[in-house]
DNA sequence: TGACAATCGGTGGGTATCTTCCTATAATTC
DNA sequence: GAATTATAGGAAGATACCCACCGATTGTCA
């Protein structure tokens, strides 16, 4: 969709959202799956069936700076008995987006609500 | 559905002949993906969806003693860029077993070919 | 204003394993 | 021969990640 510089979509904001959350709950780091989980519940019933969508957000994200990564030591994986985890955090560049976008969305809503009183 | 002591199921003796015939080829160990794979491009067009099928069998041979099993090192798997797998062989058992129900087989075959020479 | 280029979202597939639930069927038992 | 019982098969879903492709949209430039 070519996106106008500065911009964050949706997806993108939820990802940042539910990663500084996680990160306010002690839990410092995230990965895609548990990020699905999150936005199934909280964006309610209509879920993401389409990873392949949020694993391209995520690693979009990480080459803009928003995210690093690393992967879980294999061995942890394999003592727990599931694949490995690509482990995510948001950087503080991620986290002055996420501001941004929101103050921005704010205006928006601000310039939405005069023209509602002026009109 | 029951199965008479010491009987083959068709997949068991697929799964007994795939690996033995990898190990043929100096292919000394099998996993489950692969087995799919062979029975897949072996058994022509219909191919085996029910993946529970399959590991199933897996897990019930070498609880048989048909076949044995480690875990694939899980830094290898990890440097490949994939899940770990689990990799099986046939044991001295299996091999026997195979034997045993392919004669069964070819005695059945000659009795039903002397039924139709004399009928 | 209209065309172009870039990119995004969704779909579908590939890599691997395992579990649970239900149904169908075959082997035993009576 | 009928009733019981054990087991196999299929479907679906959980756990994780990634890639290729297609179509839709949107910002930008002429």
């Amino acid at each position: 969709m070519r996106r106008k510089q500065g911009t964050l979509l949706p997806i993108e904001l939820s990802i940042l959202e539910s990663g500084l959350e996680l990160h306010a709950r002690q839990v410092p780091e995230f990965y895609g799956f548990l990020i699905a989980k999150q936005l199934t519940e909280r964006e309610g019933a209509r879920k993401l069936t389409a990873y392949g969508t949020l694993y391209k957000a995520l690693s979009r994200m990480e080459n803009q700076g928003l995210l690093t990564s690393r992967w879980e030591d294999p061995v942890n994986a394999a003592a727990s008995g599931r694949p490995r985890r690509r482990l995510y955090q948001v950087t503080p560049s991620g986290q002055d987006a996420l501001l941004a976008a929101r103050s921005n969305v704010d205006r928006a809503v601000a310039v939405r609500r005069q023209e509602l009183m002026t009109s």
